[in-house]
DNA sequence: GAGTCAAGAATTGTATACGATATTCGTGCG
DNA sequence: CGCACGAATATCGTATACAATTCTTGACTC
């Protein structure tokens, strides 16, 4: 009965409330769940819009309803799925004005982040970017979007733990993950994907402990993110599915 | 199959992602004991350290567990409860150092929000704000510190949103939500609790649409709050409960 | 043929049962 | 007298059962 062997995965990442080592207690059973499901929205393997159905979510991760509905509820106060009462939960679709208060956020915040960070910044703390910023790289010329725009997300959040504000870096963690989440709805220039460029000056300026440079970079580089968003005015996008479909090189052999 | 019409109900009231307004559709249960112990926890009815266990308030509240945990879950997200596996749930009890940072990370975000508000307040919204004002100061006078607590922070949400972004109004709203907690450990001097002052210069800024007023009246506010605080460094206090006791008259008659 | 309505199916909401873990308290030993 | 150990109790963790709601589908009417 009690089969499930679940194996933890890795605690250290849930951001939330729970007073535990790492290997001692039990790491709460959604977290496996929570996390399965965070990557993959995060990865984009999840659309926006996604339905995510209780029972199925049960089957896959061999958990109880019980279970999944924790995890489901942890992603819905990251705001990454979205829970509509008795109807279910799907993976969050922000609109472009959550989008754009989203990088406004991200904009007050990282670059005083990415100061601090060069203030305080050790040789240590250089190496693990540069490690982070190879990772980015090989997923990025691997061609596996999905994880270069999570790895991008880690990035920024490593940034900010080396900044040494504990609370900031939870802000700046959601705010990645949302940003995931706009990217998948309103990215536009599919080539300018990964300004890697950015991230490597970033770390230069933070090796060199000089806080306004970081700064700066920080803002610019957000700058440049949020310019490559299609986050124009009109806030409903009255796609029809025809258009959608008919724009596609489909498949002929099957269907009508 | 709609591309859901998701239109922002009203995020102010439950930090949670739930497409529900408030009358239509049945309020998710838990958000009662949520709010519940909530408005406990912030107007200091509830100690930090308190433990909050599950059947208690399932027969207070008349729900069964599995409604008190969602609640719990909730307010754990919040940091205002800590969930250790096994043990239970507690009232959070914030660290000096998770103080420091949050209000460090509160010196970031409000001054910039109140800039923004002194930059689109309306009449209406100064209005809003005078009577927030009224409604603390007749609190105060009234003694009842808790709730004068609670209109504190309620005032900076308020600010908050006028200033029309809502992303940084949740961050507002979860550091104003901490520093309650804050207060009730770590307040010095009860004397100068309320500086309804700083609060009335700052909506006479807002109602001038001055900016740079707001924000420098924000950072001083903010800095004023930090000084009322003992936020000294001796991380672990060892009181002991004999002191604790021992220090206050006890009524003589029962007991050993 | 399009629209409406209702019965059935599927899914979510909540309560409860039962196993697992922690805490308490009594007992015995040093 | 203090401490260690173990049974009893209390509380938490998870699964499951059942109720409530929504969605689907088919028939019926206009």
């Amino acid at each position: 009965m009690s089969s499930q062997n679940a194996l933890p995965p890795k605690p250290s990442d849930v951001g939330l409330a729970l007073a535990v080592e790492p290997g001692k207690r039990p790491p709460v059973r959604w977290s496996a769940v929570y996390l399965g499901l965070r990557d993959a929205i995060l990865s984009h393997a999840l659309a926006p819009g996604t339905k995510l159905p209780e029972d199925e979510l049960g089957d896959i991760y061999s958990v109880s309803r019980t279970i999944v509905r924790s995890a489901l509820q942890a992603l819905a106060h990251d705001r990454l799925v979205n829970l509509e009462p008795n109807r279910g939960a799907f993976v969050a679709k922000p609109t472009k004005l959550e989008a754009r208060e989203v990088f406004e956020a991200r904009a007050l915040i990282e670059p005083k982040v990415a100061g601090l960070a060069a203030e305080v910044a050790k040789p240590a703390d250089i190496g693990l970017l540069r490690r982070h910023l190879e990772d980015e790289h090989r997923a990025m010329h691997d061609g596996r979007d999905g994880e270069a725009v999570v790895l991008s997300g880690r990035f920024h959040v490593a940034i900010a733990e080396i900044a040494g504000q504990s609370i900031l870096t939870d802000f700046v963690r959601g705010l990645c993950s949302r940003s995931s989440l706009i990217i998948a709805l309103y990215w536009r220039r599919r080539d300018t994907i990964c300004e890697s460029h950015a991230h490597a000056a970033l770390v230069d300026a933070i090796a060199k402990n000089s806080p306004k440079d970081a700064t700066e970079l920080m803002t610019s580089h957000l700058v440049d993110l949020l310019s490559g968003l299609d986050l124009s005015d009109r806030p409903a996008e009255p796609k029809r599915l025809a258009d959608i479909l008919g724009s596609i090189a489909r498949p002929d052999g099957i269907g009508t």
